[in-house]
DNA sequence: CTATAACCCCATAGGATTTATCGGATTTAG
DNA sequence: CTAAATCCGATAAATCCTATGGGGTTATAG
């Protein structure tokens, strides 16, 4: 399940998918057309700009932006930035494997089956990008 | 990612499986094959048995067992039971549906895409059986 | 008919994670 | 200088996950 944070940061990115080209949205503006938490948001949007995905202007005038067209941005690097592994098992994570003790990964079928579920959720998540959301 | 709690049940249900035929196994001989926390296990096992994939018999000579030919049992079936909805969002699952209040579903591009997540899930979650652990 | 092996059930503790808030520091435009 | 913003770390509050405990019930063996 998504989290609350990813669904807020898709919801504030649709927004900011509409205003893209006309310079730096703040945050005030966001809440305005979607409420929510101003605080809660903040470090939401944080996070998309460490990961890359956003860019932000301090000071007045300014506030965030996306800093690549909108059909770069894929739904599994949003998903990743806040929510982690996209694999329903760290074992079978690409970006976030960890060792599995309980198994040896070559003869596992639980492995083997959970490495299908995560190719076919990336199938789509890699595919869909911010464009798509409007 | 999965709950300890379904890779816990997916670990048993793969003894159960090799057991199939020969009468119910109890939680200690479970236990015995894969160490985990018999208290634990058992929650687990009372769960699965609910929601329709075991049987069990209780007193000396008791145990679990599949109550269904192992091919007849998807990954889906156990874990809607263990962890609930396999959709990544409650306003897209097939199962565990509710409303959301932040859009209206029909114009939604988070909520489309959500859907083909699902979907692609759907697509192993149902075909992959118990008979594929092996 | 008793001892024992096993499942059954409920409650809850303990810990981890998620969600959200707070207070202030820094930056920039006007 | 002032106001509008982002930036940052800490932490509170709530929820969920993991695990345990204690007792109850059922069935078999001998």
């Amino acid at each position: 399940m998504l989290s609350k944070k990813a669904q807020y940061a898709f919801r504030a990115l649709t927004i900011l998918v509409e205003n893209s080209g006309n310079g730096p949205l703040p945050i005030s503006a966001i809440v305005k057309e979607y409420p929510m938490s101003t605080k809660f948001l903040e470090t939401i949007l944080l996070e998309l700009r460490r990961g890359g995905v956003l860019g932000s202007r301090k000071g007045k005038g300014g506030g965030y932006y996306l800093i690549s067209s909108p059909k770069d941005i894929s739904f599994a690097q949003v998903i990743r930035i806040l929510d982690g592994a996209i694999a329903p098992l760290k074992c079978v994570s690409l970006n976030f494997y960890e060792r599995c003790d309980d198994c040896d990964e070559q003869d596992c079928g639980l492995h083997r089956i959970m490495s299908e579920v995560r190719d076919s959720k990336l199938k789509v998540l890699e595919k869909r990008t911010l464009a798509d959301l409007a």
